[in-house]
RNA sequence: GAUAUUGUAGCUCAAUGGUAGAGCAAAGACUUGUUAAGUCUGAAGUUGUAGGUUCGAAUCCUUCCAAUAUCGCCA
């Protein structure tokens, strides 16, 4: 029995319910904001339920004047009336009004001064009322996506044995490498207590140490693994790293699964298992909002010219990667697809590939990925000392069972590796880049106590909810973006 | 952190160094089965900031601020 009817919070039916409904003739209350109000007996009204509004004609030669001038776009309002055909060709039920009640004003004079205004606004206004924008199609279509997707995360792992591990969001080990961390601290910032040095005594500090927000699960959830088998972390993450791009955050959300007995192999299966079917989930679950997304990239692709136009509609390119394999490739194959490549020949990579061992740019990525093999790439076996000192060492001594995946348009959006598993090799991994074992005793015992072949990968959320949608800004698909200068709401 | 571009009405944009203008939104009136409704009317501006060049600056120069894109770091 849905939650509504057996507990009766809701008096009222939601817009999704109501145009399902088949009881013409039969009163409902529904409550929402007003979208638009056309001559003066239309009103148009969203629940947030859907991307859809229902319509609600208003009586309005029988209606108080007053109360006409009062249905504004914006303004919240409670309607009760009979569910009935419509007589319009735009929806197949309306609802006519008996009484409409209103909850919340809004003052057109004010709205005209915001986002809510009914017309065309760009991203970059949108993104400066955060608090309004989930009120408009696209930011309602995204986030209700961005939901579905997340709830499809949850249900994949949970079908396939997987626990999830909250894993802490306050660390105090800053050995993971994965980037620049924000502080945490409960001393006086005015007037913290000092070493004989000069330098700030976090000994005592809340934590009695250095404490820091997470760059990442993944240690934790590798001493989970290592009991429970199957575990997967999906949290928030934080990085305190001065990037200006549309595709990184200072807080973002990150799913980090990691499996015992699992070698790499296992692992790009699982991630390209994964990531087919939450996509797929959207694509069954989310068909309003997808096609929503998917008209407003076409509108916006009329103003570009032909060659930056999209060849492929949103929704036929996410069926493009459920069905069809993700291209596996080695670093060293990479390196010569790319040493090969016109482009490098032709001197227009701004750093141009010559030799094995080169970091991959994004422009190398994004030509593998967009012109080579046009399909996600798995590249595997990468050099060890462009990775992070975790990752298994190869027989060959000089690559490492880690793998990355990379999405057209995004880049990577996978980040993963089979764990290095023998203590003495972990060991010395360690003493060569001068992590203190102290810090990491605990992740080191893992090692000592039945340690076993192990595999796991991080994927950004953002990132799968940018491809989803078609959006091209990562700031466009998190309720309150926060990067560098930005904190607001 | 680097580079580039942009900043004019609530929004999207015009305006050769010479009177700041249009569309949309909002307001008022009319219309009333509309689908981003329609018709008419009036209103709306310290051209991001601070300085400079010039008889004259939205326009040229400099400072700062902001936004966006690309790069680096990654997910």
């Amino acid at each position: 029995m849905p939650f509504d009817k057996k507990f009766k919070i809701m008096k009222h039916i939601s817009v999704i319910d109501l145009l399902a409904s088949t009881a013409i003739h039969q009163e409902f209350t529904v409550k929402g904001w007003v979208r638009s109000f056309r001559a003066n007996q239309f009103v148009a009204l969203n629940d947030g339920s859907t991307i859809k509004n229902i319509q609600c004609v208003v009586d309005f030669e029988n209606t108080d004047p007053a109360l006409l001038k009062r249905i504004t776009v914006g303004a919240a309002v409670s309607i009760t009336g009979m569910l009935e055909e419509s007589q319009g060709a735009g929806q197949r039920v309306e609802i006519k009004v008996k009484t409409i009640e209103i909850a919340g004003d809004a003052d057109p004079e004010e709205v005209k001064l915001t986002i809510l205004s009914p017309k065309r606004h760009s991203l970059e206004k949108l993104r400066e009322q955060a608090h309004l924008r989930v009120r408009t199609n696209t930011f309602g279509a995204i986030m209700r996506l961005r939901s579905k997707l997340a709830f499809a995360v949850h249900e994949y792992f949970n079908k396939n044995g997987f626990y999830h591990a909250h894993t802490p969001i306050i660390t105090g080990s800053d050995a993971e490498g994965a980037g620049e961390m924000f502080r945490i601290s409960a001393l006086d910032p005015e007037n913290p207590p000092k070493n004989e040095d000069g330098s700030i005594d976090y000994s005592q500090d809340f934590f009695d140490k250095e404490t820091n927000l997470t760059v990442s699960g993944q240690l934790e959830a590798e001493t989970y693994a290592l009991g429970l088998g199957k575990v997967y972390t999906f949290g928030p993450t934080f990085r305190a790293e001065n990037s200006n791009t549309s595709r990184h955050l200072a807080e973002f959300w990150m799913i980090e699964p990691e499996v015992a007995f699992c070698d790499l192999d296992g692992n790009m299966d699982l991630a390209e298992d994964f990531i087919k079917y939450v996509i797929n989930y959207a694509l069954e679950n989310c068909q309003d909002d997808l096609e929503f997304l998917e008209n407003r990239l076409v509108q916006e692709d009329k103003s570009k010219p032909q060659a930056e136009r999209a060849t492929m509609l949103l929704r036929d390119k996410l069926k493009f990667v459920v069905e069809n394999n993700f291209k596996r490739v080695s670093y060293t194959e990479a390196i010569d697809i790319l040493r090969n490549s016109k482009p490098n020949k032709k001197k227009k990579f701004k750093f141009p590939i010559d030799q094995w061992g080169a970091d991959l740019q994004s422009e190398h990525e994004r030509y593998l990925v967009e012109k080579h093999f046009e399909c996600p790439v798995i590249l595997f076996d990468y050099p060890a000392n462009i990775k992070a000192f975790y990752m298994r060492l190869n027989e060959d001594g000089k690559t490492v069972r880690a793998m990355d995946i990379l999405f057209p348009g995004i880049g990577e959006i996978v980040g993963g590796s089979q764990r290095e598993e023998r203590l003495d090799v972990l060991k010395d991994k360690m003493a060569e880049l001068d992590i203190p074992e102290e810090e990491l005793w605990w992740y080191l015992d893992t090692r000592k106590f039945g340690t076993c072949i192990h595999s796991g990968f991080g994927l950004g959320f953002e990132r799968l909810v940018l491809f989803a949608t078609g959006m091209t800004n990562i700031r466009d698909v998190i309720p309150y973006p926060r990067f560098p200068g930005h904190a607001e709401f």
